[in-house]
DNA sequence: TCCCAGGCTCTCT
DNA sequence: AGAGAGCATGGG
């Protein structure tokens, strides 16, 4: 993979594992829109992003920094990460196969630890465009406004609210929940920083101490912002998936990039309608 | 109208 | 420790 930066566009050449609509739009992250000419628009880490793939599989990144893309986006998109490594392996399963072909380009993102937070309190018995919607007020109403962009509110800004304050939100029972989890975060009753070390358990139980917060949506944030790729989401779509396409059990060679497995795997069943 | 949505809490055995 | 109702809101 080589990367340009020209007049500050970052040009990102052979990247054959990242696929946009794919990445974007898998149900990991839900502030990603796609413009009717295909180009990518997104705020992460208080920063605006654009960007798009080219005809020739270029990817560019419109409007940063080289420092910003070596702080911020190279981890943000998982480039360290070699997935064709990571596919070959799964492939050693022929149903996994199918599901990495069918879900070829996803990449897990490192988000930010307190926006993947909040933004699975919210997913939890909810559809992903009413979850956008409920992102999308929480920061409009809470966030700080940037060159017409609104960045996710700090765990500070939202321990300060009340629940009448997030009314606005009409996320309905998770409202506490996000107030619960800002209020622990902030007091360091929940320390986030170091759930990347912790393993797996006691990384899951430190999550859980907040309300709201059961084992689908701390193994969610652990696999989308701590880098934990052994963490194992299982939702709805997942457990039936799993009956129909393993008997319920992940096959051995998938075990140490669970999450990855994980998230081609519901991609692929919630693509196709399986079960 | 009923059912469901990337679940979790609370209560009752 | 396991099962089941209830939960806010909105779309199909």
């Amino acid at each position: 993979m080589k990367i340009e930066n020209k007049n500050n566009n970052i040009y990102i050449y052979g990247a054959e594992d990242f696929d946009l609509p794919h990445t974007l739009d898998c149900g990991q992250a839900f502030r990603w829109v796609c413009d009717e000419k295909n180009v990518w628009s997104g705020v992460a880490f208080n920063r605006f992003l654009k960007l798009e793939k080219l005809s020739d599989g270029t990817i560019v990144l419109y409007n940063t920094t080289t420092e910003d893309f070596e702080n911020i986006w190279k981890d943000y998109f998982d480039f360290d990460r070699d997935y064709g490594e990571i596919i070959k392996l799964l492939s050693e399963n022929a149903v996994l196969k199918e599901a990495c072909e069918y879900s070829h380009g996803i990449r897990i993102l490192n988000q930010e630890p307190f926006e993947t937070l909040c933004s699975f309190i919210i997913s939890q018995n909810n559809n992903i465009k009413r979850i956008k919607g409920i992102i999308s007020r929480l920061c409009e109403n809470f966030g700080d406004k940037k060159d017409g962009y609104y960045t996710f509110p700090t765990a500070e800004k939202l321990a300060s609210l009340t629940l009448e304050d997030l009314a606005v939100l009409r996320s309905g029972f998770r409202a506490k929940y996000l107030l619960d989890a800002a209020q622990k975060v902030v007091n360091r009753e929940v320390e986030l920083n170091t759930l990347k070390e912790m393993n797996l358990d006691d990384a899951r139980n430190q999550l859980m101490k907040i309300k709201g917060v059961g084992p689908k949506v701390a193994d969610c944030c652990l696999l989308f912002s701590h880098r934990h790729t052994d963490a194992f989401p299982k939702d709805v779509w997942i457990k039936r998936a799993m009956e129909v396409l393993f008997g319920g059990e992940l096959p051995e060679c998938a075990k140490e990039y669970a999450g990855i497995a994980q998230q081609y795997i519901f991609f692929y069943a919630r693509d196709t309608k399986l079960g």
